[in-house]
Order: C-alpha cells, then sequence, then structure tokens
DNA sequence: TCTGGGGTCCTTGGCCCA
DNA sequence: TCTGTGGGCCAAGGACCC
C-alpha cells in the first residue's frame, strides 16, 4: 500500500488530501509511522524522530494514527487477495506476498492479476497500491518498491504501479540497484559493503566470496551473494505462528526509580499474559528490555521456565529478580517484557499446586479475560495501572509510535 | 536530529552431558 | 580418572524489517 497509514487518514479528512500529512508519535520521543508523499518532499519519512519532523516540514498536519482502524481496513484489503489466491503471506499491515502460480489459468498472467487487485482495491477501499510481479519474493519486493511515487524536493512523481520482472531479466532489473535495497542490508552491513567497495548490487555479484566472507562472515556473505543474482527460494507462507510476543514502553520522561519500574513491569506482564492467553499458548522464555537513558544503551536479561507460563503474576515473579538487579540511577527510559519458546499450557496441577491457590490464580484471569471481551481493555486491571482513577493498561498499537505528550 | 513498538533471525559464548 | 569433542540448550546482544 503507498502511504497506507496516512491513505487511510486521508479517507476520514478529505480536506487534508494534496498537504503534507504526517501520521506517528506527537510526543518530544515519537517517531514518523507514515508521512504522504507531500510530506516527503520535505525530507519527512517513517522512522524519523517526529521533532525532526515538525523542524523539517512545520507546516505539516501531525495525526496520532489510529491502530485499530488500520487492521480493519488491512483485514478488508487482505480478503481481496483471497480472491486471487488462497496461498497470501501477510508480512505487515500494509504488505502482503501473494503465490499466484496457481491462479493464472483463472485470472491470467501475473501482472494481469496485479492490475486487477489494484483495480479492486481502488474500488472497493479508495486507496492505491504497488505491485512487484516477479519469479521470487525477493524480487517481487524490489519490484513493488519500484513501481512506487516517489517525492523529490520539486515534485511528485505517480509510479506505474505495477512492475514485473520477467524470468531471464532478474540480472538486468538488480544490477543497478544500490546495495542496501537487498533484504537484510541495513546501515552496519552497508558500511561495511562500502568498506569493500561494493555499492550495488552489480559489485555484490562480482565481488570474491572470500573478501565477502572476511567482511560479513561466512553466513551473511552467502546469503547476500545468492540474493544478488536473483536466487531467493523462501516460499509463500501462510498462517505463520507467531514466535514471540511482548511489549514495550518508552516513557515520556526518564525514570530512576525502581518502585516505578516494578509499576510498569506489572503492566506489562499483565499485558503479554492476557494476549498469551488470547493465543491459547505460554512462554516459557520471558525476557525483560530495559534501555537507558544515556546514548540508547539497551540491557536485556531473561529466564526459561520448565513449562509454558500464561498467568501475570508468574511473569512478574520470574522477572521481578531480574528487574531488581538493574540499577535504575542512571535513568531508565524503556522497559519491555517478551514472552518466547511459545507452547500450548497443560493446566495439570502439581500436588504442591494443588495445595496452593493455583486454580484460584487460573478463575481470576479467565474472569479478567471475560471482562476486558465484554467491556474493553482498559474495563479492568492491575491495581498498579490505576492512574486518576482511571486503569491505563498496556494495548497493543496503543502507544505504537512513542509515548503521549505529558 | 536523536531516535517507537512489534517482531524475526543470527551469532557468540557458557554450561551440561554423553 | 582425565581429556577432547560435539550437540543441545540457554542467555545476551545485535542487525534488520515494517
Amino acid at each position: 500500500m503507498d502511504a497506507f497509514f496516512v491513505s487511510v487518514e486521508l479517507l476520514r479528512h478529505p480536506e487534508l488530501v494534496g498537504q503534507p500529512v504526517v501520521v506517528g508519535g506527537t510526543g518530544t520521543r515519537g517517531v514518523v509511522a507514515a508521512a504522504s508523499y507531500e510530506a516527503r518532499r520535505y525530507g519527512v519519512h517513517s522512522a524519523l524522530p517526529s521533532a525532526v519532523a515538525r523542524r523539517r516540514c512545520p507546516h505539516a498536519v501531525f495525526l496520532p494514527g489510529d491502530h485499530a482502524l488500520y487492521g480493519r481496513v488491512s483485514a478488508a484489503v487482505l480478503e481481496v487477495f483471497e480472491r486471487y489466491t488462497p496461498l497470501v503471506e501477510p508480512l505487515s499491515l500494509d504488505e502482503a506476498f501473494l503465490d499466484v502460480t496457481g491462479s493464472m489459468g483463472l485470472f491470467g498472467p501475473g501482472a494481469e492479476i496485479a492490475a486487477s487487485i489494484r483495480r479492486d482495491i481502488s474500488t472497493e477501499q479508495q486507496l492505491d497500491c504497488s505491485v512487484g510481479v516477479a519469479p521470487n519474493k525477493l524480487l517481487a519486493k524490489l519490484a513493488s518498491v519500484e513501481a512506487k511515487p516517489r517525492a523529490s524536493r520539486d515534485r511528485i512523481d505517480a509510479g506505474s504501479g505495477v512492475v514485473e520482472v520477467p524470468v531471464g531479466s532478474e540480472r538486468t532489473f538488480l544490477d543497478p540497484l544500490p546495495v542496501e535495497r537487498l533484504w537484510g542490508v541495513g546501515p552496519v552491513t552497508l558500511d561495511k559493503l562500502h568498506r569493500i567497495g561494493v555499492r550495488r548490487v552489480v559489485d555484490l555479484a562480482a565481488v570474491d566470496q572470500r573478501i565477502l566472507a572476511t567482511a560479513l562472515g561466512r553466513a551473511q556473505a552467502d546469503h547476500l551473494a545468492a540474493l544478488a543474482v536473483g536466487h531467493d527460494d523462501r516460499p509463500v507462507e501462510t498462517g505463520r505462528d507467531a514466535k514471540s510476543i511482548g511489549h514495550e514502553e518508552t516513557f515520556a520522561r526518564d525514570t530512576h526509580s525502581a518502585s516505578e519500574m516494578r509499576t510498569h513491569l506489572v503492566r506489562l506482564g499483565d499485558a503479554v499474559a492476557s494476549r498469551l492467553r488470547a493465543a491459547g499458548v505460554g512462554a516459557r522464555t520471558l525476557t525483560l528490555k530495559v534501555r537507558f537513558s544515556d546514548g540508547f544503551h539497551t540491557v536485556t536479561r531473561s529466564t526459561t521456565a520448565t513449562e509454558p507460563i500464561d498467568q501475570a503474576d508468574s511473569i512478574v515473579g520470574l522477572l521481578q529478580p531480574l528487574l531488581d538487579a538493574i540499577d535504575p540511577s542512571p535513568g531508565i527510559r524503556l522497559v519491555g517484557v517478551t514472552g518466547s519458546n511459545l507452547a500450548p499450557v497443560f493446566h495439570q496441577l502439581t500436588l504442591a499446586e494443588a495445595a496452593d491457590d493455583a486454580p484460584e490464580h487460573r478463575a481470576k484471569s479467565d474472569a479478567l479475560d471475560r471482562i476486558r471481551e465484554r467491556f474493553g481493555a482498559d474495563a479492568i486491571g492491575p491495581a498498579s495501572a490505576v492512574q486518576g482513577g482511571k486503569v491505563r493498561n498496556v494495548k497493543r498499537g496503543g502507544q505504537q509510535w512513542g509515548p503521549d505528550q505529558h
């Protein structure tokens, strides 16, 4: 989808069409989630700190974002995809891979299917999207980027909408691209590649394998060398199960207080437990993440239980000692809780548990889940999450692009 | 200019055990 | 009993993606 969050916002704010619009965190610590092409002309792009975006484009309209709405629109777009093939792999709210190999008999060649999908989404959702048609995921992704509109300082070029990379023309398409366009080449890898003179994909394809392996390590060198010549045999995977479930929160102001951090741990632990139960799994490994104020330094501490856990008090109980071992005096800007090693929870009680109050705990969380289901996520929560007489629970996407301005 | 939140995957190093 | 070795698991960190 093109500038997805902004495009959805423009549907309910048509008066903003043609103006620079930015969706993202509105606080001083927020970042930009999406920028309209008009805003991009001023150098505003996603992941840019909101404060910088305001400086670059002071006349832009800043909107806080509505994760729930984008989710609903995303589901409607997904339904369009599924008319053309059952093999759909959503990558995020606004991107997906479709394997249409088996659909071409019914709907025509890939480029025709792409045009039909664009037409359907435009008619039904009033949204624009760009499609890459290619023999594999890497090339399809890169082609879709080529198909998108582009904003430069003095103008906005409408994209072609569909770009196809036919079999046999992979190298012609890839060779001139800057190497950072490849999946897996971020700032760190790019710097290493620049040091050995690799700037474009054609350079990467030509570089000596030993030199590449020395610069990047064997595994990454092999991986990138394959991508550079257009080899990518990853299948389109439908219905992939999540491997971890977590929440993290950046504070509007740094904290130096251990008790304040414990409060956040309880809220985050409660939110993670709730989502684990909703997904019908428990986490064996629990990870605590703490980011310090100075220099963005981050530490993680994790522990693995013998059984999968889906109860808030167990999560907090396991992570509390790890949190207590961290000195908050330098200032903490973020705390996060993640559960991984996910597996179904079997509620078979040990003798010790049966003697204890485990069934009572489970009854409590079942009741908690039912109340939230019926009355909303903020209907009930841990006592420590109550602020000013109102529950402020951690919600998925509730603070997606940074803390609110306080 | 100063960096969110939700993830995935990979590497390294330590420990235990056969 | 001592010494390698290799696999599995775990903890921590890092790079990257949208």
